[in-house]
DNA sequence: ACCTGAACACCGTTCAAGT
DNA sequence: ACCTGAACACCGTTCAAGT
């Protein structure tokens, strides 16, 4: 009785909605690898078979937690042309995901769409539809899009931490350099502005934006082109 | 003695090499979430312990994988102009990365490259330089380009498998038409040279050809202009 | 010195026994 | 009827015991 006192004071009644958001916290602070069963549990002070009242398995506690992301995405502006809504809705969306840094991979590993990944992709087909681009373009464009539609692009050098000692970073530059010419030259590029001599220079940010602007713009000319996937020209 | 004898005709001698091309086609015909250390040393007739002589760990495995699948995709053209050159060894990449369907997701989880991989890499930010592009533009052209060097993207609706009933399937979309109007009116574009009403139409082929030419006709015009991170212009 | 079976510390999920 | 502890069928990896 004194038992059930206690347990009632700590736990507020579990419902999935709590379940999904203590699996966002825990992803959030100890990374997505510790959100398992038994742990989110313990985390909620409840037995491992609990949670499975309120989510079906572990793939619909991703699912969820995905949702839990994406419900944080501003909705559209509106006022403004399809570019600028796009890209101002797509930067919003990376800002969520910047958020909950596990959520991106997350995400590319789902095999199949929430209704509320549903009702993003669509509203975004839709702000394209709006800005007068053909059916047939559009389709062609969420797919050119890809995963930029999230606002993340996969990383191909995923910034490691460098070395502390500075005699060690530079030896591995040397030996950079050496083996891969070219890559240790784009990394010096990439350092300029930057003490250290490699990585960490990349400035995310500034590279999703440069992409994002290159495909939006190569789309503004397809459409004003009339172009379609049966040949140029209205 | 007569069992050793079994054992010395079962099992050539163990390699790395013999390891890990026994884990890719365990992954290509099973699926990648069957390859596990126990699972891969029973396929060897090996107890598990034996493979660790091998490889350190189940993540030298994955990176071993990555090799093998990066190992097949050919050589640089030479005689061609940048873009078709750069064109072809991606789609080269996309043919090897498609003989093994489990790979570009496993490319994607690997927290750093190996030398094979870097090797791929450092001869595709050659080839750009090799056609005249400064240090500065190939640096941000190889981050727009993103995991595409490896000639996959990441698809945001995975096809699922439709249902046989061709009532359910038009009930199913009629669902989703009244509930995502905008992407019902894409993916009914891309079903019209198909007999389905819905998914399975879109060509995976054209659309990375689509986005890859895009993006290569952007980096092409940015080149031209000597566009530069600090603006445009020479 | 080499090899390996048993063990450790985990998983997600099933299921029967208990209330 | 509801809840849950124990169990099942797995993991990757360590380590000590055996040859």
């Amino acid at each position: 009785m004194a038992q059930q006192q206690v347990d009632g004071a700590r736990r507020a009644p579990l419902s999935r909605d709590r379940v999904l958001h203590a699996a966002v916290a825990l992803a959030d602070h100890a990374g997505v690898d510790s959100v398992s069963m038994r742990n989110l549990a313990q985390e909620l002070g409840v037995v491992p078979m609990a949670l499975y009242k309120h989510v079906a398995n572990k793939e619909e506690l991703l699912d969820g937690m995905v949702d839990v992301v994406v419900g944080e995405i501003d909705p559209p502006a509106d006022g403004a042309d399809w570019k600028s809504a796009i890209r101002q809705r797509i930067l919003s969306a990376r800002r969520a995901l910047e958020r909950h840094p596990w959520s991106s991979r997350v995400i590319e590993s789902r095999p199949k769409p929430t209704p509320v990944v549903l009702d993003y992709l669509n509203s975004i087909v839709g702000m394209f539809r709006a800005g007068g681009f053909s059916v047939d373009l559009t389709h062609h464009v969420m797919h050119a899009l890809g995963s930029r539609v999230w606002g993340f692009t996969q990383e191909l050098f995923p910034a490691s931490p460098l070395p502390e000692d500075p005699e060690t970073q530079a030896a591995g530059f040397r030996e950079l350099a050496s083996r891969y010419p070219h890559i240790a030259e784009i990394a010096m590029a990439a350092a300029h502005d930057d003490e250290s001599v490699v990585g960490q220079g990349c400035d995310d940010e500034y590279e999703f934006q440069f992409a994002l602007d290159l495909l939006l713009d190569g789309f503004d000319n397809l459409h004003r082109q009339g172009w379609t996937s049966r040949g140029t020209g209205s």
